[in-house]
DNA sequence: CGAGGTTGTGACAACGCTGTCAAGCATTGC
DNA sequence: GCAATGCTTGACAGCGTTGTCACAACCTCG
């Protein structure tokens, strides 16, 4: 009745035998077949090879959506030099900043017919290099993603190298470090909040500094001493201390910070966590918030939203940034640059800011 | 000078000569070739297959180790019946319960060797069935974990049932439906929250309604009727406001509840963000928490903890489910059951909630 | 009008592994 | 002692695709 020895079209499916049983879904031999032309000619078509007549792939591109047919995903990487697969590294410094990654990179995976593992790794760890080694000989992954803390760890990278693994760092601290990143300007970022406060006619700004080693902290930090000193404002001990991007190092800090007559009267907090630990002990201090005390933060967390005032923070683009990201490893490898992009940012200004309070002269 | 015609050891790494260059890594032929066994004995030890002796086994082992060698997972689940791949489909209401579902089924798939693919859908999408379905074709996962809204999709569950592709459910709304699936008890939750505000003295107690597709909204404002029920207490419409899950909606339902003389001493918020917005209404009016109104909600949320202050909550076992549902697809199917497991949830006590205020009956 | 491209197409051999089947050998039962 | 059984092993044929090469048909140009 039909006419290989196995295969019969039911209802609206292709369904074939095979030694494992029926299996759902269409082949490129099966289309090669229907459309009466090599099942190399197919691949050509799905592939967008040059050299293939107009009619020819127009029948072939008929006859695939016809039948359904959907290559197969280990079949190709298994043949040919392409995996589509993309791997997004992490050792969640935060999950929202980890999420937005993802879904950035995952925006530019879907159009580009990519798929993309996501794989937490311990930093700290020290068979890192051989664990995320051992996962790309099995996985021949066409690219990774390194976010930070990821991204600033000499021995993988030189690993990666070696092995020509093609990855793009998000967000490296190391500016010296060739290679391809897609970052923000972070220097920057931090002096145009500054001169917001300083604009609003703060003079005393407290500075919480982020975690020592990750991303972007010195050069926040650097970014604030710059307009400062600009603006010809001295950057005192006592307005600067040490975070460590969490809610609680933010908490200390805004004791530090806010429990003495001369208190500053504008906080700037590395993260939108630690402003927030700034915010909760104004709060307690009974301090009104933005009267009293204007607090900005640094990320634009979900959070940052959801606290009363809302925070008035920095907006890193974080999923366009991942995007890029993603968009570097998928194009074509033949372009030997290894460009570092660098994408703006935004200040979101939310009810958290408000001009300085009049001399209360202490 | 080496024994094949195309291998070559140079150093501690075997590097072979294939069509398209030189390519790291091992492969099974080179492990069987050294071990002298063959490939199908070498593939035996690595799958933990039956009938090999320890001698071989351990021969096997010791030169698969020796030389790096990591198994090829397209070759693998070309050939096998599995592609040690498992997808986490979301129609993200939330990043962070993505992120801490992602994170469950991740420390699964560490152990087994599995990975993870993440695939956004829109639920709301008129293909959706189609995208899928064409996605388990392409990658032949070996499972999918539907998380919510996504699980409460019957066109979905049918295609999927009948194309055999396995999956399991996230907190699915419909009790009626069989099926494999890991839930919390939503209405258990729901009472025992409210059981909680009414022992601390709490007669007038508010409730925020969750958004009326997604999962768990009914069953947690069930569980507060019943426990108000038990004790004896009215739920007056003026006490019950309809929310979206969003921090906006809560807001409303805050002004709602709050502007006006006769206003509940509690509320609970279906969940965290809502009860967020809640309290930044409570807030601007003035009112002192925990002391003048307590507020709770659920889920946990990150932002819980970052509030002041702290909000008393329901934390799901949400990484633990996704890891019980990873643990589901990853094992042996040929067990027939389809079970639907049910996990403990835990009640957060933090500070937004206090005994209730004596009567200053207005 | 013939040499030398260019374009369109197909045959065939990988890719690295697993499933099937059969054979070799040791062990057991009668 | 010999068939029946179980354990261990290997040969071989795929899995569904892409890369290489070969070849025919069609141009282009002197």
């Amino acid at each position: 009745m039909s006419e290989g020895p196995d295969d019969a079209v039911l209802g609206d499916s292709l369904v074939r035998r095979t030694r494992r049983g029926y299996v759902r879904g269409a082949t490129i031999v099966d289309v090669a077949h229907e459309a009466k032309v090599s099942i190399k000619t197919v691949s050509r078509v799905l592939n967008r090879e040059p050299n293939v007549s107009a009619a020819t792939r127009d029948l072939v591109l008929a006859t695939a959506s016809r039948l359904h047919y959907t290559p197969n995903f280990s079949a190709r990487s298994l043949a040919g030099a392409r995996s589509y697969l993309l791997a997004l590294l992490y050792d969640n410094p935060s999950a929202a900043y980890v999420a937005d990654l993802q879904a950035g990179a995952l925006t530019c995976c879907r159009t580009e017919g990519y798929h993309l593992i996501v794989e937490p790794f311990d930093s700290a760890s020290p068979d890192l290099v051989a664990r995320v080694m051992e996962m790309t000989a099995k996985l021949r992954t066409d690219g990774l993603i390194l976010t930070p803390p990821l991204s600033d760890h000499p021995a993988l990278r030189e690993a990666l190298d070696s092995a020509q693994v093609r990855y793009v760092l998000i967000s490296p601290n190391l500016h010296a470090s060739a290679g391809p990143s897609v970052r923000m300007d972070e220097e920057a970022a931090g002096r145009e909040m500054t001169k917001l406060l300083i604009g609003l006619g703060h003079r005393k700004i407290g500075f919480v500094k982020g975690h020592p080693d990750h991303g972007g902290s010195h050069l926040r930090f650097s970014g604030y001493c710059d307009a400062m000193r600009e603006a010809g404002l001295e950057v005192s001990e006592s307005l600067v201390v040490k975070g460590l991007y969490s809610f609680l190092s933010g908490v200390e800090a805004g004791i530090y910070l806010l429990e003495r007559a001369d208190r500053p009267t504008a906080v700037f907090a590395a993260n939108d966590d630690m402003a927030l630990g700034v915010m909760s002990v104004a709060n307690r201090l009974g301090l009104a918030l933005p009267r009293d005390l204007s607090v900005v933060g640094f990320d634009d967390t979900p959070t940052a939203r959801v606290v009363w005032p809302q925070l008035t923070t920095v907006r890193q683009p974080v999923a366009e940034m991942a995007a890029a990201a993603a968009r570097l490893l998928i194009a074509d490898p033949s372009t030997e640059t290894a460009p570092a992009l660098v994408l703006n940012f935004e200040i979101v200004i939310r009810g958290s800011t408000a001009p300085a309070p009049k001399m209360n002269a202490s």
